[in-house]
Order: C-alpha cells, then structure tokens, then sequence
DNA sequence: ATATTTTTGAAATTCAATTTCATGGGAGGG
DNA sequence: CCCTCCCATGAAATTGAATTTCAAAAATAT
C-alpha cells in the first residue's frame, strides 16, 4: 500500500501550499473513515471532535485530496458528491442498493474490454468512464 | 414508432389532468427538439416562440413526460439534469465528448450480460444501470 | 522576529431544482 | 350558457449543495 500521507504531504510542499493542523486532522479522519462519504458527512465526523474546523476547509481539503490523487470524486447521481479513497490504479465501478445504500465495489477486465472496442467502432478516445448499477442488495431483496 | 403524442394524452386523462394549450406547446417543442436537452434549454427554445409560458410549466412538464414514459431523465454528472425520448424498450449507453459536448449512444448486449453476470456473483438485484464512456469523438480528438 | 504568502471559517453567493401561492382556465353538471 | 370544482400556470420564493469572498490568523521564508 503506497503511504496516502506521505503522498498528500509530498503534494502539498510541491505545489507551495502549506501544512496546516486542519489539513492534518481532515486526512487522518478521511483515512479512518467509511468509504464513499460526502462533504458533509466527513465536516460532521470532524465536527464531534474538532468544532473549530470549519465546512468550507473540509471542502477545499477533500478537493485537494482528489488533485493529489489520493481520493476521487464519485457523483452516483443522488445529487451529491461522494468521496472515496483512490485505490491502487485499477479502475473499479459500482453496485449501488437502493434500499440500504450499501455500495458494492467490482472489476470486470471483460467488461472494460468491450468498452474499448465500442468506442474505437466509433473513433472514440476514452478518458473514463462510469459505470454504476442500481438495485438491491442480498439483505435488501425480498423473499 | 408508437406515437408519443398519444401515449401522453391517455396519460393525462388516466391521471385525472387537464389537457392544456401549454401541455400541447411543450410536448409538441419536446417532440421536434435535438436530443438530449435541459429543462433550460427546452424553456428557451419554447419562450422564442411562446414567451408567455413559464420554466416551472416546463419543468413539471418534462417530469410529467418522465412518468408518463415518453422520455428519461438522464444525469450525466454536470450538474444538470437532461431529458431524452425513450425509445422503444431498448436500453443504451452513452459516450460522451468533453470536447463538443456530443452524445453518441450506443447499446451493447454482450456488456449488459456481463452485468447480469457480476450482478449475480453479489447476489444483487438488478433494476437499472448507467454506463457513461467520457472522452473525445473523431472530431475532437487531436491529431 | 519580521515580512510574505497561504489558510481558515463564517458568511455570502451561485445555480439548478423544486415549491409556494394567488390567479387563470378546463371539464362536467345543471 | 353558466356555475362550480379542481387542476394548471407563472412569478417569485425556497431549498440544498457547491463554491467563493474576505478579513483575521497561521505558517514559512528572510
């Protein structure tokens, strides 16, 4: 596992920003909490156990994190935009259950294949892609 | 081609609505419209011709054409929603140029039965999906 | 320490989506 | 044709999240 700490740090002094307290708790909370969570919920995480740090410096942290790399932005679409973690460098897409909102991460190499060969019958260059299926989970589903 | 404009009329009275000047403005606007269009952009194009009916109309209106079935809503994460006519019962994909904004749609069923697949691998229950591929056409990309 | 530049956080702004509410307009009954 | 009931309309207000502003505070460089 590459160190997502010492990357945000490492990005942070190239880019000539500055390390700051506020940065340093928004990063060990983002670390340590579930995936896939919003602005919002991660400024209320913080909120418990640091009052003073304010919404908009989760914002621009959590917008930092995803120029760094070590996070992405994911917009499933429920009118919000939800975080998660940057794992390795493979691309992954969703299972989202509508009943629990549990979301389920997969690969499909197979799936990503065909991709590539739908957009080169259209002379289409990709520079990503998303692909996120709704539904229920086993827990959710009725019988 | 079953015809919209019916489709919708039956929709109405089976809903216990009024059919109105408006409603036949809009869905007539809608009908003859490029593909792919915003609540904003339908508003427009109808208020050049009409600038006596409002965007609320409009936008209840696309809603009502949404639960009626004659068209979807789609979001493609900019941050506006985008209705399009539903064509038959066929479900398809997008690709879509960050470069011009063009959409091109495609449909492929060897991918969908890889979803199925994955799907039942997580013992989820499929009730819809979305597929979107971001990148340049043939006309945008370099080279 | 002092100067310089970035950061912070409360509040304001933006932007589309959605709702409110007083007025206007269909549809059926008389 | 008129009346009455309800639904529809549209201007304006509201909502909710994203994003920006700005003066005060903190971090690095000198």
């Amino acid at each position: 596992m590459t160190d997502k700490r010492a990357m945000f740090r490492e990005f942070v002094v190239r880019k000539g920003l500055k390390w700051t307290k506020q940065r340093e708790v928004i990063l060990e909370e983002f670390l340590s909490s579930k995936e896939h969570l919003s602005t919002e919920d991660l400024y209320l995480e913080i909120r418990s156990k640091n009052p003073h740090i304010g919404y908009a410096t989760v914002y621009r942290t959590l917008k930092l994190f995803a120029e760094c790399g070590i996070a992405e932005e994911r917009d499933f679409g429920a009118g919000q935009v939800l975080y998660e973690l940057s794992h390795g460098g493979d691309h992954h897409d969703h299972l989202i259950c509508t009943g629990c909102g549990a979301i389920i991460e997969f690969e499909d190499k197979r799936i990503e294949k065909l991709q590539d060969q739908v957009a080169q019958d259209h002379q289409f260059t990709i520079a990503s892609h998303r692909l996120e299926i709704f539904g229920l989970c086993a827990k959710c589903a009725p019988g």
